[in-house]
Formats: structure tokens, C-alpha cells, sequence
RNA sequence: CGAGGUGUAGCUCAGUUUGGUAGAGUGCUUGGUUUGGGACCAAGAUGCCGCAGGUUCGAGCCCUGUCACCUCGACCA
């Protein structure tokens, strides 16, 4: 793609509305606009990156079995009565009237869609165990949005449902799972990210696993013992007896408390929650009414496992961790594009004769990106921070005059001469 | 929902104290000169001063209301 050609202004200023790193970079990079508190729309950029986690996330959805579905974002009212938490949840579900005057809704969260599906469709302990999956627009009416995409109204949510007929193939599948979501993070360039235990809230059910990535910017309070391991959120923090419940007061104090395995004081850090498992167990089975015949020719009632992802904030949480004063720094796996070709000076025949001829040979086996402008090239390169792809060729007189394709790392500035040839090498090793 | 803050050009923000023709920087357009870390010169365009009432000869500024957004809480699969 020519940047000539894509939409997107790079902002030279901090935008006052913005304080996280990951949002003020956002912003500055053309990556997504504000709409209202919460809701935003993405550019290129940005749904460039989004769609390569997805493809990750689905690599790893299938690798655990999963299939994918498309389940509806707007739901009649009367599913969700049927589970109870239609009358249960509070305003954060956006619930509406359509002409006719029946309730609606916009799903927050798709247990109720799934179960109606899955009912319909699993009537034999053959079809088990199942795992659905999608990846969806999600709608929470959150109090207060904040953050830039860490915590938005209207966001990108991979969910997946799995269908068991025993606990013990729901573990195994939990399993799956936890080991899925760690593999995602990693392929997703995510350090940091840690399982905690943590409460099954409204979703209700016996168990439940919060995949944090620990930063000093995260709303979310988790205790740690470095001695023993144990990690939990805060709110669940365990004593010797069991569950404390801790009101924010303690929680600022958190390391009075002991771990109630070894005793150790409890480290305190902040955290953002980019995942989240449960073993949901037959809340919505039971109350909606799924059942399936067992080979003994008996009605019996699946249990189910689901699991979440948000996207955006998958993204948002990339940028906390890899950024520099100056842009973010996309890892290789979900970089919007792979190689940005700076043309200094495109005003000149053969630097802007040189650039195409390069585009247009690699655009054979990578996606990239040319600075076609005639500007400067200070502020190519200011735009080249912002867009933040790995791996830079600046093609420039002096190199030319060389003879040679300069590469500049976005990762550390590091740069370096090479030929045609060892420009093809590099590249190819560089992503594989 | 509680506390605080901000709404003026695409963006960052002055101007509000003390009412009197709408401002700066940056960005944008045109022309020219430039070209290795956000260049320079010249010319130009851009505003329901969040919205609605009120006070006043006159309101960006004062009063009342309202809406939106931001920050901190509360809340949160």
C-alpha cells in the first residue's frame, strides 16, 4: 500500500483526551478514531492488526478443537429471561424495544445464543463433547469507558463454548484451553501474561482462570506470592479459612495478608485482564433447558466450559508493552505490515524509479508499505515511529549512489547496508 | 451513580478575571525553494466559541439550565 493513499492523519501532539500509552499512540497513529465514550472506529491500520490476532486466535481455536460460528449481536429479551439474567444484570446490558414492542437486547456476553443453538442441534451423547466458537462484536454499557480500547463499550470478543457430558471431559477441555490462551499471548508478541485464579461473577459456575498482563496501568489488583506461586485477584485473595472478601481500603494494604499456603506476605500488582476462563458447569443448560440422550437412553443435561478474549484490548495491551518515546512496536506476528519503504526524496527519478522497483518486488511475498510523499525525512520517519513496523528500507541518494538498500530495525534503530541479495536473505529469515 | 475538570479552527491550546470586529502554533490548499529525524518563503481557506434560554445597546466572556467528553472513585464475564 502507498501512504499517499491511506487514510489516517498521524498527529504530531498528544491528544489531550489520552493518557495511557497504548491510547495516546492510537491516536497519534491513525489507528482509530472516538465516536462517543467507548466506541470507536478503526483504520487500516489498526483492523490490519486486529484481523492478525484473529487468525492467531483461530489457529489456536482449531488446534483445540473448536468450530467456528456467527451468532447474533442483537437477541430477543425472551432468551435472556430464560436464563434469568434478562431481570439479574444490570444496566450494563443495553436492552431495548423493537417495533412490535418485545424486548431486546444487544449481547454482552452469547451463553443464551449458544444454548439455543447447541440445544437444537446436540440431542445425542454422540455429538459430545463440542466446542463452538466466534468472534463477535460484544455490547456493555459500561458505567465509564476509559483508556482508549483497555475498556470500551463496543469491542471485538472471541468467545468460545464447550459442551460436556461429564466434569472430567470439561477438565480436560478447560486444559486445552488454558494451554490455547497461553499459546495466543505468546504468538501474539504479549509477555507478562499471567494465570491467576479468580471469581466466576455473573457468569456464575465452579471455576475460573483471569489471563492478566501485569502493568502499572491496569485497573485490576492481583496478588501474588512469590514464594509459593499463588496468584489471584485481589477480590478473591484466599485466606486460611477460604474466600475474604476485601473492601478497597484492604486492598491497598493487601500485603497484611498472608498467603494461606506458606505465609509469605502477598505481593501486590495492578493488571489488565486480556482473557478469561470458566467452568460454567449447567447454569444456562439447566435453566434453558438443554438436554441430551445418554447411551443409557436417559435425558441428561450437558455442562459447559466458556472462554474469552477481547481483541482491541489484546491489541491495546501489545502496545503497553512494546512501544518506545516514539511509536508502538509491532511484533512481527501482528504487524500491520510487514516492510515500510521510506523514499527519501521522491522528487529525484531514481529514488522514486528505485522505491516502486522495490515495492513492487517484494509486495510479491510480503505486505508492504511505501512513503511515496515528498517530505521530509524527519517526518517520514516520525510516521514510519507511529506506523511501527519492524523492519524499515530507507532508499535515499546517498544509498543509491552506494548502491545499497539501507534497513533500519524499528526495534532498537539499529541499521544496516546490504545488497539486493542480502536484502532478500534477511527478509525471508527475518519472518521465516 | 459520587467527586473534580474540560468544551473556542482538523489537532494542541490562548482569550473568560475587567462584556466591545475571533486568536496563536501546528495541520490543510496553491506556488516556489528545499530534502537523512516532524524544512523555508509567499499567498490562501477554515469557526453555530458544545446546545438552549436569560441579562445587556452589545455575550466566547456574566446568570440559569442542559448535553457531551476526560480524570479519580463506585461498578465491571
Amino acid at each position: 500500500m502507498l501512504i499517499s493513499s491511506l487514510l489516517g492523519e498521524r498527529l504530531r501532539s498528544k491528544p489531550a483526551e489520552a493518557s495511557l500509552m497504548s491510547h495516546v499512540f492510537l491516536l497519534r497513529g491513525g489507528y482509530v478514531r472516538n465516536v462517543g465514550s467507548g466506541i470507536y472506529s478503526m483504520l487500516t491500520p489498526a483492523l490490519r492488526v486486529q484481523r492478525k490476532i484473529e487468525a492467531i486466535i483461530r489457529s489456536e481455536m482449531e488446534k483445540a478443537g473448536g468450530q467456528e460460528v456467527l451468532l447474533p449481536v442483537v437477541l430477543p429479551g425472551d432468551l435472556w429471561k430464560e436464563s434469568g439474567r434478562f431481570d439479574e444484570v444490570g444496566s450494563e446490558l443495553l436492552r431495548f424495544k423493537d417495533r412490535g414492542g418485545r424486548d431486546m437486547l444487544l449481547a454482552m456476553t452469547h451463553e443464551e445464543a449458544v444454548v439455543h443453538l447447541a440445544r437444537s442441534e446436540a440431542k445425542s451423547y454422540l455429538n459430545y463433547p463440542f466446542m463452538l466458537y466466534q468472534i463477535q462484536t460484544k455490547f456493555r454499557d459500561e458505567p465509564r469507558a476509559r483508556g482508549g480500547l483497555i475498556r470500551v463499550r463496543e469491542f471485538t470478543m472471541k468467545d468460545a463454548y464447550s459442551f460436556h457430558t461429564s466434569i472430567e471431559d470439561l477438565e480436560i477441555q478447560y486444559e486445552r484451553m488454558y494451554k490455547a490462551y497461553t499459546n495466543i499471548y505468546e504468538r501474539a508478541g504479549l509477555p507478562g501474561v499471567i494465570a491467576i485464579s479468580a471469581d466466576n461473577g455473573m457468569m456464575g459456575g465452579s471455576g475460573a482462570h483471569e489471563f492478566v498482563f501485569l502493568s502499572d496501568s491496569g485497573e485490576d489488583s492481583i496478588v501474588i506470592c512469590e514464594k509459593c506461586g499463588y496468584k489471584a485477584n485481589a477480590e478473591i485473595a484466599v485466606s486460611a479459612e477460604g474466600k475474604i472478601e476485601l473492601d478497597s481500603e484492604e486492598k491497598d494494604n493487601i500485603s497484611n495478608y498472608k498467603c494461606s499456603c506458606c505465609g509469605t506476605p502477598l505481593k501486590i500488582s495492578r493488571g489488565i485482564e486480556v482473557g478469561h476462563i470458566f467452568k460454567l458447569g449447567d447454569k444456562y443448560t439447566t435453566s434453558m433447558n438443554m438436554t441430551y440422550t445418554s447411551a443409557e437412553g436417559k435425558k441428561e443435561t450437558p455442562i459447559m466450559g466458556c472462554y474469552g478474549i477481547g481483541v482491541g484490548r489484546l491489541l491495546a495491551c501489545v502496545i503497553e508493552a512494546s512501544h518506545d518515546d516514539f511509536g508502538p512496536i509491532w511484533p512481527k506476528s501482528i504487524t500491520p505490515w510487514q516492510i515500510h519503504i521510506c523514499a527519501l526524496n521522491m522528487s529525484q527519478d531514481d529514488v522514486k524509479d528505485k522505491s516502486f522497483e522495490l515495492y513492487n518486488e517484494l509486495s510479491k511475498r510480503y505486505e508492504v508499505l511505501l512513503d511515496d510523499r515528498n517530505l521530509t525525512a524527519g517526518a517520514q520517519f516520525a510516521d514510519a515511529d507511529l506506523l511501527g513496523i519492524p523492519v524499515r528500507i530507507i532508499i535515499s541518494k546517498r544509498n543509491l549512489d552506494e548502491d545499497k538498500f539501507e534497513v533500519v530495525l524499528r526495534e532498537n534503530k539499529n541499521s544496516k547496508k546490504m545488497s539486493f541479495e542480502e536484502l532478500g536473505k534477511f527478509l525471508s529469515e527475518f519472518y521465516n
